[in-house]
DNA sequence: CTGAAAGCGCTTACAG
DNA sequence: CTGAAAGCGCTTACAG
């Protein structure tokens, strides 16, 4: 057995047992593994071997006792069924750590168990909560505003303008969409909404209906799905039950399309696109599968991520909490899902995209479809 | 403004406040917050009083630093693509809310983190360690082990037997799906597998190997996939470009045999399962979806947590750490992805399930198909 | 049942 | 650069 590297179990080395066998003052040892601290190379190296030699690793719980620092973000995200949730989380593991912070992930709960979420995130105090789940109340966001502790939205903001927030323009993507669909042809619109107060829903319907509108159009025929596939269903099934069933259907989300299309397909023998255009909304990644290439508006997890992170060590750093809102662009990534328009068309990294303010640029530089 | 519930954004009330306010000792605040410490109902209401006036939460950090306890569980899982992974995320947060304990969760990384992983993991000094992600070297769960901090594998487990794991009866699941194929009347296998070296892949593996033996087959054509949907497209490809193709691929996991599957009907346009047979397992979300419709072995996440959580909190209660290994079954879900067999398919709450051994039973109490 | 006091493992002025 | 000491916000014997 080699004495130095093997420790048998037990409580933890503390500093100042590894200050015992290196010979210096528990200061040292703290001085060590604080950058920045004033510690001489010798000192310095005196303390590593004997930090080794104990297996010694400094505790990050009394460290934040006294810093009154814990590194660690509460995140809040009830609800991963839909894939951009888990994508967003590994994106901010990864980003997180980069910073040297830690996630205390709190899922898997519904409204109900809501205040007892606060307050198992305030008293762990966390440096900052990042809200990702569309279920919760925006009260919870106000409560830690009120509490002093630094709080980002992400992918929602709330109705009363005191949390920041980061989302892309749902609204412009909305719009879009509306802009799509017209190209296309399309002629008889529905939407199939996602919970129906949540700001993405009403910012996505909203553009997608004054779209609709500036080409001429009334308001999309509108059945809730509230972000489910079993609702989604419903709808659908709804939709085409109609005396004039929609030509096209942008669906609130692309976890919900699924559900649409499949409906459609299975239930009501349609083709996609040829009898029906489907949209969706978020891009992950099932819309890429090639067995529903659902046609898109993407919503970057990389730079949602880093914006919320920015946002939030801010008002750390700074100990101020005037509320941000960070809207980021999303694109319309084509694929088979909806019939296509004539012109529009751009192709960006192997994705196809619909830019209709581009369509020159199509016309004389890039292959037009 | 209400001046009781009202309180500016400043530092966290401490229990000493409490007190002062209460007029009684702040070890009579701790005992307020401490179930099933003496404190007499009217030192109790009047601590209460105060401590909601002031918005008083007892602070979690300097609670674990005089305990040793953090209640806090750190969860690595490196990998979210795969949809098993946030379901098993959800009933995870779900479980450890009901325990009273917090998840630290570390994914987004790989193989080159591991080091630090575990270097913050041990620094925030968790009351215990689930492991989910095949990437992660099975070295970091025996370093956890010798630092003496409780270690359970979820869905893996270490060709050493030194650490606790739950996994289901990933054998048993191959050797099914062998049987399940070979009465379908398929006559050539190939297996897709996923990281060659994982626990998962080797049972997997090894079970329809075995089958397929026991039925006077050869081993199946084996091509790795590495859990990824494009590795798997390409294994599929490779497959299909053989002389003599395969009839029936078993894929080892539902995230690649969705890429099959479109490779198969996309690239060759070939009719699933009526010209090829693909089977799946873990029975993730996706694999319920019209679109695919995938014969799948289940992973019943609810069952596996739990029995992971159980392993981890005696650990934990007793500071014992002998290894123990939990197997649950997992149950063979009919969709549409397979060509069926004669017999051997019987109905359970709205799911077809193979259990050749219950025949007669669908012969007598259950329609047959 | 209650309070005074010690102590968990650190960081950080303070004085040298 | 270094050490002795105070203190972060709690829990928990200990004595009453």
């Amino acid at each position: 057995m080699d004495g130095r590297s093997v420790r048998k179990p037990g409580p933890p080395v503390t500093s100042s047992q590894v200050a015992e066998v290196a010979g210096v003052s528990q200061s040292a040892v703290s001085r060590t593994f604080t950058p920045g601290a004033s510690i001489s190379p010798k000192t310095r190296a005196k303390v590593l071997a004997a930090a080794r030699d104990l297996g010694y690793r400094p505790n990050a719980i009394a460290r934040s006792l006294i810093t009154s620092r814990s590194r660690i973000i509460g995140v809040v995200m009830a609800y991963l069924e839909n894939q951009f949730y888990p994508t967003v989380l590994e994106v901010l593991g990864r980003q997180l750590r980069q910073l040297n912070y830690h996630m205390l992930l709190f899922t898997g709960f519904d409204a109900a168990d809501s205040d007892s979420v606060f307050d198992q995130i305030m008293q762990y105090r966390v440096d900052g909560i990042i809200l990702a789940s569309t279920g919760l109340s925006s009260a919870l966001a106000e409560e830690c505003m009120a509490a002093g502790i630094p709080v980002v939205l992400f992918n929602r903001t709330t109705q009363r303008d005191v949390v920041s927030s980061v989302t892309t323009d749902n609204h412009a993507g909305g719009w879009r969409i509306a802009d799509f669909l017209v190209a296309g042809g399309h002629r008889r619109f529905a939407y199939i909404a996602g919970v129906a107060d949540s700001s993405t829903n009403r910012d996505r319907h909203g553009g997608f209906a004054a779209g609709l509108a500036a080409h001429g159009f009334g308001p999309p025929v509108v059945r809730v799905g509230n972000y489910t596939t079993r609702q989604a269903a419903i709808a659908a099934r709804e939709l085409m039950g109609l005396a004039e069933p929609p030509d096209a259907i942008f669906v609130a989300n692309d976890h919900m399309a699924v559900a649409v299309i499949d409906t459609l397909r299975h239930e009501f023998g349609l083709r996609v696109p040829a009898d029906i255009s489907v949209v969706g909304y978020d891009n992950v990644e099932p819309a890429a599968w090639a067995g529903y290439a659902i046609t898109t508006v993407s919503q970057p997890a990389e730079p949602m991520v880093a914006a919320t992170l920015d946002l939030l060590m801010r008002q750390i750093d700074s100990g101020a909490i005037a509320p941000t809102h960070r809207v980021l662009p999303g694109d319309l990534i084509v694929r088979r899902s909806a019939r296509l328009p004539p012109r529009g068309l751009i192709e960006r990294d192997g994705a196809t995209l619909y830019r209709p303010d581009h369509s020159l640029a199509v016309l004389t530089k890039d292959a037009a479809p």
